[in-house]
DNA sequence: TTGTTTATGATTGTATTTGACTGATTTTGA
DNA sequence: TCAAAATCAGTCAAATACAATCATAAACAA
């Protein structure tokens, strides 16, 4: 016979190998009754170590990814994870990248851990966390207040960290692209740390889905003359590679059909 | 016959051994009472050697384990919980205050989201991930390198931007607390950082299960006297009392029984 | 020796764990 | 949308385990 303490203990394994597990299949693997079950549940919600659901509970780092990754980007996951991964190609071992915040930078973090060295500057309190167990990379982070729309660090704290820093390649998100405004995000807060993150780059490299093209959104952060590199997904129009070509952007665009 | 301690021992060995042992299978292969055996199952217990059950007692954990602070389970979480409930109502609506990264101060985040605003800075990125979704408070980052060991971020920057805060209570941890030695802890970086937060803080206030106590791991953070609250748990010497009331240092203690 | 401390065991009232039961809540499917 | 089914929270009681207390006896110190 089981103590509580041992039931619970397996009940956090259970959960954390196979992500869930309903009331009754708990009940049956350890003979006690569904009251018990749903004490144990209630108590491991307590601690922080599951989440419990209607009818069983499930594991909480798949709740963390959900949510934060939300709305439409679910439906641009792949040719995020797409550009991430051209983005990734950019990179060579022992470079110094910086990581902007936001959800279409976010793969490259997952990406990035097949290197051996690198040192990993980013603002974003997410991809942060997601690097703290990556002992190889030295990861800086220039600090700031944290802005709960895009859980980035923005404001002068990070700025005059970023102005002290200077990275081989940033790779920046972005809301708005457009020829003659250039890059726009909503926040002007945001716009200043982007802006800051653009110029201490030797190479400026703007991750982009089709979507971002032909929009203005409020706050510009660079002429797009002042990137380097712009990488984005293959349902763009064509005309933008030689539009870019004359200014000096190179335009990167991953085939989503073949890879 | 045997002496107490060697009884201890005998049952440390052979829970370890086994995981897990009942009262009643103890009183037999010792031949003494279930008294008995419950005080060498208390004793053993405070002294973070196994973990009491009702019926008996199981190993902490697998032996193979290192405990990493990502451990969702931690040892002595009840403990933790505790002190952080505590550390929580010495903080007022509107508050600024500073959480240092560690396990021990990780609960007092879930214990401060009950607050509607507060201005809210930590160096540790696992605590700063968890406040995201908390848009009541403002949550400042002073930014830094990041500590794989700890998850904390330290270095130049950190003390930098944290030498132009001022925070109304800093909720500290700490690896050592020593009368004469006072505060240590175990990294040289580390040590410079917490010893600003304390600098940097109206009100001091350290966190520390008991099993701290008597403790010196390298590098002092902060004379004891430096501080103004230590709030522990009640498996601590009585005679610290006195002793820190001389000082100017309140020791909290928190009854666990009475949660 | 004689008084004191310490370890132990017996006793007693209290706490905890658990499963059954009840009514409330949520989910599901028509 | 509504009603049935499933799941849940809350309460209760029984069994077990517990802490607290006191008494005893051995070990210790004066």
């Amino acid at each position: 016979m089981l103590y509580g303490e041992e039931r619970k203990q397996l009940i956090q394994n259970y959960i954390e190998k196979h992500q869930r597990a309903s009331v009754l299949q708990l009940c049956d693997a350890f003979n006690v009754s569904e009251s018990t079950i749903r004490r144990d549940l209630k108590e491991l919600e307590q601690d922080h170590v599951i989440k419990r659901t209607h009818g069983g509970a499930i594991a909480l780092e798949s709740v963390n990814f959900e949510p934060t990754v939300t709305e439409k980007s679910d439906r641009f996951l792949a040719e995020k994870q797409a550009i991430a991964k051209r983005a990734a190609s950019y990179i060579q071992e022992g470079d110094t990248i910086l990581i902007d915040a936001g959800t279409t930078t976010l793969p490259l973090v997952y990406e990035i851990k097949q290197f051996q060295s690198l040192t990993v500057v980013t603002n974003s309190v997410v991809h942060a966390e997601l690097l703290k167990d990556s002992p190889q990379f030295e990861v800086i982070v220039p600090g700031g207040r944290l802005r709960h729309e895009t859980q980035a660090l923005v404001g002068p704290i990070t700025d005059q960290t970023l102005s002290i820093l200077h990275v081989d390649k940033a790779f920046i998100g972005t809301n708005g692209i457009d020829l003659e405004d250039g890059l726009t995000t909503p926040n002007l807060i945001e716009a200043s740390t982007k802006q800051l993150m653009v110029q201490q780059a030797s190479d400026a490299i703007v991750l982009a889905d089709h979507s971002k093209f032909d929009k203005i959104t409020f706050a510009k952060f660079a002429d797009l003359s002042m990137i380097h590199h712009l990488i984005t997904d293959d349902r763009v129009d064509d005309w933008y590679q030689t539009e870019l070509d004359q200014i000096g952007v190179k335009l990167d665009i991953v085939k989503l059909q073949e890879d």
